[in-house]
DNA sequence: CTGAAAGCGCTTACAG
DNA sequence: CTGAAAGCGCTTACAG
């Protein structure tokens, strides 16, 4: 049924190591019977096997994508820059996900074993960064998205967290407010570590007060931020502000301060972290520090494929720029 | 360095065919002797290398999922249910998409012909029909998600588009409307003239006046929906509810509306589609007609499995149901 | 410049 | 119940 490397050599009247030859472009090949073999594989519409190829070659031109989930807001941005860049260059995408726990993750060890593809970009889901790195030590190609802040010793993109952190203390500064609140994400993540720190240095020398009790830990979840919220009035202590460590939680924070009959922007500022499509649509739009995530998709699909063509790639982590993009939420508009 | 069936057979001392029978669950093997292959394989790690296996069986247990971008809102959500099917069957997914236009999809045939996924999934790019319905005619196993309302000739599921259009009606008419609007998603589209005529029926059944010149062609778009309110304003005709085609369309409805001074829901009613994320956080929130995303994608997923088992799968499309979720947009909360 | 042969790592009749 | 052999469709030394 399928025309085979076989066929065509027949019709060439070469054999299958010419035809070879000509599919790779090796060179020392005559021009006349390259020619020949090309007209031939253009009638018969002949397409190498990539499950041929991939045995004889030892890979398979694919690479691997694990993510914790595929319906956070911002996922699919990341995704679509690994595609574009992977795709580009030839790379097929296998996905795999994390949403049905153990054993999803029995099911994607299971794959790697099989070395069913070269490489893999990871953001990682909860508590794999150790077999991450087992399989990186192993001698996969491994590649994190978004370190959050482990800086593990493999290649990785991520933002500037901190700078970020910062950004948003020394707008709430320049816009007038005076006692800053934060609702941080997860206190173990590194980049919420990194945010927090920021922050809290920038508004140190802007002359901020930011006082340990208006720092409510939050889990990057609207719930959270609600609840934060709460917490908040109900310490008594004043508050003009709100750094969230992402949009989600902002948003909620902007709802609960609403119930509460707060005013956004003008008795509270909001700030958020991300800058996912719901950022905009909020009321009032959300000031936010975007993440370049697309970029950084984008970023860390080229590192891979640096990775499998040979370059030497750095483990230092590759870090893209974020940027305050300014809204409703934190200046009368 | 990687350990073969070679390897296995020779530390159980027997051949690879009987190797290769216990990793199959063939019946009609010693019982001991299955066992002390069994031990080998713990001891030594080994996993079959999908490539060869592949390559052997002739199937990749491999799906290709080909979606037009991976940033729509509403993709992340199909994509896990796809994901979570495929993935309990131990099936991988290759992704592909076509933002990079022709180029993209030159890339995907290659892949197509080189085999390297035994089916597909697809919502549908642009104009690809013709070429999928080809690739199904050639014998590749495809199932095609949000069919548009082009019913092809291969299974599909899809939503009840017309239901939701009559839903959105009747609601309106419910909850005191008179003069309603309309702005569709392009017309070419299936799913359009489905809801457009759900609508219109649904309508005409309550009462409600639908006048032509309120009936606003949009192309899914939130830009659009702001264009169709400065259009439906202009012609100078009354209206107290919009349906929107999609709920990106809605949320550009309810800005225009705001800034024309028009109240929601007080001076009028708007109604979106799909429920995507956005919906919910919207000023005020969006009623909206949801279309179950997520189920859609392990409809499909499991249509496809059936297909490829071998059991007969029926092309008539396969159909689930929309469902009204009343917010703030529609109703005074 | 080109071909014959071995090899990639499995599965699957075919014999016994 | 089990093994030897061929085959899946390529690539890659090795010779010439």
């Amino acid at each position: 049924m399928r025309v085979t490397i076989a066929d065509v050599a027949r019709r060439a009247g070469v054999s299958k190591a010419t035809v070879s030859r000509v599919l790779n472009g090796k060179a020392d090949v005559d021009a006349d019977t390259a020619q020949r073999i090309r007209e031939v594989i253009a009638e018969t519409g002949y397409v190498p096997s990539s499950r041929a190829v991939g045995l004889a070659r030892g890979r398979t031109r694919t690479v691997g994508m694990l993510v914790p989930s595929l319906t956070w807001p911002w996922i699919g941005d990341v995704l679509q820059g690994v595609v574009d860049v992977l795709e580009a260059d030839g790379y097929g995408v296998l996905l795999y996900t994390c949403t049905r726990g153990e054993e999803s993750l029995r099911r994607f060890a299971e794959q790697v074993s099989g070395s069913a593809f070269d490489g893999l970009l990871v953001i990682e889901p909860e508590n794999t960064l150790d077999y991450i790195a087992e399989l990186h030590r192993k001698g996969l190609p491994v590649v994190l998205i978004d370190d959050r802040g482990h800086h593990p010793e493999f290649p990785s993109v991520a933002t500037t967290n901190r700078d970020g952190g910062a950004a948003a203390a020394r707008h709430l500064a320049a816009t007038g407010r005076h006692r800053p609140a934060v609702v941080t994400g997860l206190a173990h993540f590194g980049c919420v570590r990194d945010r927090t720190e920021g922050f809290a240095e920038a508004a140190a020398a802007e002359g901020l007060l930011l006082d340990p009790q208006l720092v409510v830990e939050g889990d990057f979840t609207e719930e959270s931020g609600r609840a934060a919220v709460g917490k908040l009035i109900a310490s008594g202590k004043p508050f003009d502000a709100v750094f969230a460590h992402n949009d989600l939680t902002a948003s909620g924070v902007l709802r609960a301060l609403h119930e509460a009959g707060r005013r956004v922007p003008e008795d509270v500022a909001v700030i958020g972290f991300d800058d996912i499509q719901l950022a905009a649509h909020t009321e009032p739009a959300l000031t936010t520090v975007r993440q370049p995530m697309r970029e950084m998709g984008e970023a860390a699909a080229g590192l891979l494929l640096s990775h499998l063509e040979g370059v030497p790639v750095s483990p230092a982590p590759f870090i893209l720029p974020t940027t305050l993009v300014v809204r409703g939420s934190s200046t009368p508009q």
